[in-house]
RNA sequence: GCUGGCGUAGCACAGUCGGUAGUGCGUCGCAUUGGUAGUGCGGAGGUCACCAGUUCGAUUCUGGUCGCCAGCUCCA
């Protein structure tokens, strides 16, 4: 059997071995079991159960899970009827409802552990209990989950078990989960100064200095890169009348996730009537700019950027740190097309994002979302669309190389969406390619034709980074803070070893600071050790240490960050092109050498 | 919003079976040191998240509020 195999088996047995105990701890009479599902790191299994597990359940459990496979139970497999498998399972009803809900050729098969068990299940499972005995699991959380995913629907207790085929695997993945809360960028953004949350604003960051800095560095490039794509940046209102969100759809569609204002404090009135709406998205501003003016096909496509504050409340337990906040800047884009330069500027803009995520050294997976049953306009439109979409990601990826979410897009057209995972492994959206036949409708855009009728443009709302807040998030876990020399928050530290050559420090200083390098120093009369040690722990590319006979020879002694190694008797020209050369080329990595 | 957990000095954490609190790092001062993540001594710093209740007395017990974390749901 390959790992592959016993990680299926094996954790899907554990998952009924799981079930057994509770259900001898707690009385059959007392449990309801759900469903056992296998994870990247074991498995859960749902329950509703009399009372609250804890973690002084743990151990209990875990006993008692390690008894029964000690009985060393056969395991049988028996094909059912639906009737007979409705008796067998007379009584609970999260069982019942997956059997009723089975379709009518459906072979249903269950599985017993010893006879005093029977789950539903597809199989396969292992023969005997004791093949379990040399695996290694361990209760890693129990927390509360909704049967089918619905939160209409009961809440059940879900334990979720690290499952491995051994010990030794099992130790190394949980110094992996200790590896992966060291990387927490909530945590390091607290330890390097880059971000804050103050309480009496939730879910909206206060940028630090050095969190600004990096944020700036990002922008900076990112305009650059879309100034020479042919975008043209706008900025628009923070507060706009609900009028706005009215004619746009918002309204309708989204007022719960809009933080309102009133707009004359003495007299409140009917309050959704007299408000401002914080924006939560772009579009109609962009819409707005566009519509200032006849449009010509000729002026086709149009792109504004725009990296203005948005805000969407959220429920209370949905923030997480940088990752889902109520206040943020999308990299966002609204691009206003002809219906035939879809697949051209959709290419444009992978393009860009290839640009993008290979100066972070990032890779992130796609998913295409397509037509779904409520869709919108023309059957003939969405096909082309879904079809330029395809081509463009067989294309960039490879046929295949891609998950397609049938039905899963947007009511006003399909989209691309790009994702990336966090140190612990859950997924995020980042960036989105949206198709957007709606909004242009809504708003009654239009353009001229060349046959001189008016025809209604194609929107392309998109984001490459998502956020600027949600993508300095997972960079700064993916470097574990040590973001690479172009995006760094200080590239280098100058650090004098003793007050007399302050002077020169200050001359190195000005230098690079001139020249556009982000260079910080420390000019006390402390221990120079005192210095490097500051400088180091904030993942400053270079510390250049200059005493005496660096002074004498116009050179620098520098610490690579990530290496013991010092690089002695560096010219300051030298120098100056080192951090030239790592600006420009965008490079992940240092330079180690001269 | 739901389930569970958490909130003690700038940070990381102890602790109080109810009698107003400690340690380490950092900070400040002094001394020392001075070529690559220093050393020694001394000082300051906390209405123990907030609001009620119980009590002679609450940081500790109870209830509520706010915030944070994990999971679910929802999203960039």
């Amino acid at each position: 059997m390959d790992r592959e195999e016993f990680l299926s088996v094996y954790r899907h047995s554990l998952a009924h071995i799981l079930a057994k105990a509770v259900i001898e701890i707690f009385g059959k009479e007392n449990v309801q079991y759900a469903i056992g599902p296998q994870i990247n790191d074991g498995f859960y299994y749902d329950f509703v159960l009399p009372r609250t597990v804890t973690n002084e359940d743990f151990k209990t459990i875990e006993d008692k899970m390690s008894e029964i496979m000690k009985r060393k139970e056969d395991w049988t497999r028996k094909e059912v009827t639906r009737e007979e498998a409705l008796s067998i399972f007379s009584g609970q009803k999260f069982k019942t409802e997956l059997i009723n809900d089975l379709p009518v050729d459906e072979l249903i098969t269950v599985y017993y552990t010893g006879d005093d068990f029977v789950d539903l299940c597809r199989g396969p499972h292992i023969d005997n209990s004791s093949l379990l005995l040399s695996t290694a699991f361990q209760i890693k959380s129990v927390s509360g989950a909704y049967w089918r995913g619905d939160s209409e629907r009961d809440q059940l207790q879900r334990i979720y078990v690290y499952a491995f085929p051994d010990k030794k695997a099992l130790k190394e993945h949980l110094a992996l989960v200790k590896e992966a809360m060291e990387r927490d960028h909530k945590k390091l953004g607290k330890e390097m100064e880059l971000f804050y949350f103050d309480e009496t604003a939730p879910g909206m960051p206060y940028f630090l200095p050095r969190g600004w800095r990096l944020l700036n560095a990002i922008l900076y490039f990112w305009r650059e890169l879309h100034r020479k794509h042919g975008y043209q940046e706008i900025s628009g209102p923070v507060l706009s009348k609900k009028d706005l969100w009215v004619t746009s759809g918002h309204w309708g569609h989204y007022k719960d996730n809009m933080f309102l204002v009133p707009m004359d404090r003495e007299n409140v009135g009917d309050f959704e009537d007299n408000v401002y709406a914080l924006k939560p998205m772009n579009c109609p501003n962009a819409i707005k700019v566009y519509q200032l003016k006849m449009r010509s096909y000729a002026d086709l496509p149009l792109r504004f950027n725009t990296v203005d504050v948005v805000h969407r409340k959220e429920k209370s337990g949905e923030l997480n740190g940088l990752f889902r906040v109520q206040m943020f800047r999308q990299d966002d884009s609204h691009n206003f097309v002809r219906e035939d330069q879809i697949g051209d500027e959709i290419a444009d803009i992978m393009s860009i994002a290839n640009e993008i995520y290979g100066a972070f050294g990032l890779k992130c997976g796609m998913e295409l979302s397509t037509r779904p049953d409520d869709y919108m306009g023309d059957l003939e439109v969405w096909n082309k669309a879904e079809a330029a979409l395809k081509e463009i990601l067989d294309k960039t990826q490879g046929a295949g190389n891609y998950e397609i979410n049938e039905g899963d897009g947007a009511f006003y057209g399909p989209k691309i969406d790009l994702k990336m995972t966090d140190s612990l492994g859950r997924e995020w959206q980042m960036g989105t390619i949206q198709l957007d036949f709606q909004l242009p409708l809504n708003f009654d855009m239009k353009y001229i034709d060349s046959d001189g009728k008016a025809r209604r443009p194609v929107m392309i709302h998109r984001a490459i980074l998502g956020s600027f807040e949600r993508f300095i998030g997972i960079i700064t876990e993916n470097f574990k803070a040590s973001f690479p020399y172009w995006v760094a928050p200080e590239q280098v530290a100058v650090v004098p070893i003793r007050p007399e050559n302050n002077e020169y420090a200050q001359k190195l200083v000005d230098i690079l600071d001139k020249q556009g390098v982000r260079v910080v120093s420390d000019m006390r009369d402390i221990n120079m050790k005192e210095k490097i040690k500051e400088f180091k722990t904030m993942r400053i590319p270079y510390v250049a240490v200059v005493g005496n006979q660096e002074a004498e020879n116009g050179t620098v002694s520098l610490n690579v960050r990530g290496s013991n190694k010092q690089l002695r008797d560096v010219t300051i020209e030298q120098f100056k092109a080192l951090c030239c050369e790592l600006q420009e080329s965008h490079s992940i990595e240092l330079k180690e050498e001269i």
